[in-house]
DNA sequence: AACAATAATGATAATCATTACTATTATCTT
DNA sequence: AAGATAATAGTAATGATTATCATTATTGTT
């Protein structure tokens, strides 16, 4: 994998946020600062820095792709009314997966937890 | 919401298939047996079984949609092998979510848990 | 510093699941 | 049977993401 300022400028982008940013939040801000940027280029930086594990990507479901730069392990919550998503450090144990084996003769490997709710700003704009 | 016959075979269909079904595969099927049969159609009458609660709706991360017969809450394994989608029967505990409810400010209302590994299926086959 | 090898880019087209549109047809109510 | 309305088939549109490809940037080597 070769350098690339593109890459770089991504990267950085998301370390210096807060939020589960979507390819297309990332690519409309930086746009502007970079009108050469091209959607596909935020799209493949995105999943290789993924895949090299630098971010994660985040799919949950019915919801566009987001990236996260916090590598621990955690859930996530979807507010069902602004749309935000929010990290949850739900411990994920070891104890979990075990237990849940219990209930499948399937083996598995991983688990993701989705919650739904009201995130702590809506529930005091309320 | 007034009878159709296209609703009544794809309900039917359904609660006939014991697999996570997707609007394209029953498509495909019941095509065959009824060539006018439109993909709009099943779409439609999917989401509006699924709104007056015959079905369940099944949104998984980076998933095709799904349709369950099932309406009890429960998880799912997606094989990583096959690609196949299996219920998994974790009890949902309202201890769960008081206990999830410690690890974030915001209101958690429900949860969605999706497992990845490999389904009973192929681990015999290996 | 020039050079060749190759990875990355921007622009655009393609894909795929799903939804929207619309004229026609089926169902329901009286 | 007639009018009102919901549902249909067929097709177009949408939106997120990936693929394509000619051009440009980066790198390792003389």
């Amino acid at each position: 994998m070769k350098f690339s300022k593109q890459r770089e400028l991504i990267y950085n982008y998301i370390m210096n946020s807060c939020e589960h940013l979507t390819a297309d939040a990332i690519y409309a801000d930086l746009k502007a600062e970079h009108p050469e940027l091209s959607l596909g280029t935020v799209y493949r930086n995105l999943t290789q820095l993924s895949e090299i594990g630098k971010i994660k990507k985040l799919s949950l479901p019915h919801q566009v792709d987001r990236f996260d730069k916090n590598l621990e392990p955690h859930s996530h919550l979807i507010c069902e009314v602004c749309g935000c998503v929010n990290d949850v450090h739900v411990p994920h144990t070891e104890q979990f997966l075990d237990d849940a084996s219990k209930y499948t003769d399937a083996l598995i490997t991983s688990y993701q937890i989705t919650f739904y709710g009201v995130c702590s700003k809506c529930r005091k704009d309320n």
